[in-house]
DNA sequence: AAGTTATATGATAAACTTTTCATATGAATA
DNA sequence: TATTCATATGAAAAGTTTATCATATAACTT
């Protein structure tokens, strides 16, 4: 991984070897999408707080101490990128993260910061 | 991974173990930075470009179809958030990425996707 | 059925990001 | 040292996101 070829406009180009490797257009939008939905605090902590808890907007509420409809608006926006779903039981709503690899994306991002 | 405790406002607080697992707020924030940093379709595409090459600033005009001040700034945003680095080498500057876990990332969100 | 509780939505102001154009810097070459 | 080429920076318009308040919905409780 860390013998990198190095690419320039001044030599011959490895420009369509470089975008075959990529992923197509929509791949990274969705990729990019991702990311934004992980690009808020707020959110990067309700999503550790999911990483071993289901959760209700209740008790999110009480975590990230912020008006309920701060945390609802959050939720969607983790929803909206598909990040997290949930489960309806009486009047509440738990969310979860749908997907491991999101969980092993938060994983090594907090390795790096650490 | 997949058997997640329930915390509901309602029954007894995980809020204390929630509270005591979660990364600190300086931690949380330069995650979310790195997240910010990997937001825009862009600048990944720039950094899948940058999964095995090297390369100076031109070549990146070149792959991309931008004006090269708009590609300069992309790449100040990935610096500022020390996702990538570079080296100059004559009248040019060659990105690379820093971090290898930062590459990892980038190969488990195009799983995701796929 | 009326009240209450849990969550979601809509509208909007404030804050931030993206994109562009023009220009600056700094290194190499004539 | 003047010119050229590669990259960086600054300012500003356009676009997007965040945070807040008010209100809507929907499901239980009385």
């Amino acid at each position: 991984m860390s013998s990198l070829i190095r690419s320039c406009c001044e030599d011959i180009s490895h420009i369509p070897k470089i975008n075959e490797s990529l992923p197509s257009k929509d791949e990274i939008s969705l990729i990019s999408n991702i990311f934004k939905a992980l690009s808020d605090p707020i959110r990067v902590k309700i999503l550790f707080a999911l990483l071993e808890y289901e959760i209700c907007v209740g008790e999110m509420v009480n975590l990230l101490k912020l008006p309920q409809s701060h945390v609802s608006h959050q939720l969607r926006v983790l929803k909206k990128y598909n990040i997290v779903t949930f489960t309806k039981d009486k009047k509440m709503s738990f969310y979860r993260i749908i997907d491991d690899d999101i969980k092993e994306i938060l994983k090594i991002a907090l390795r790096v910061v650490k």
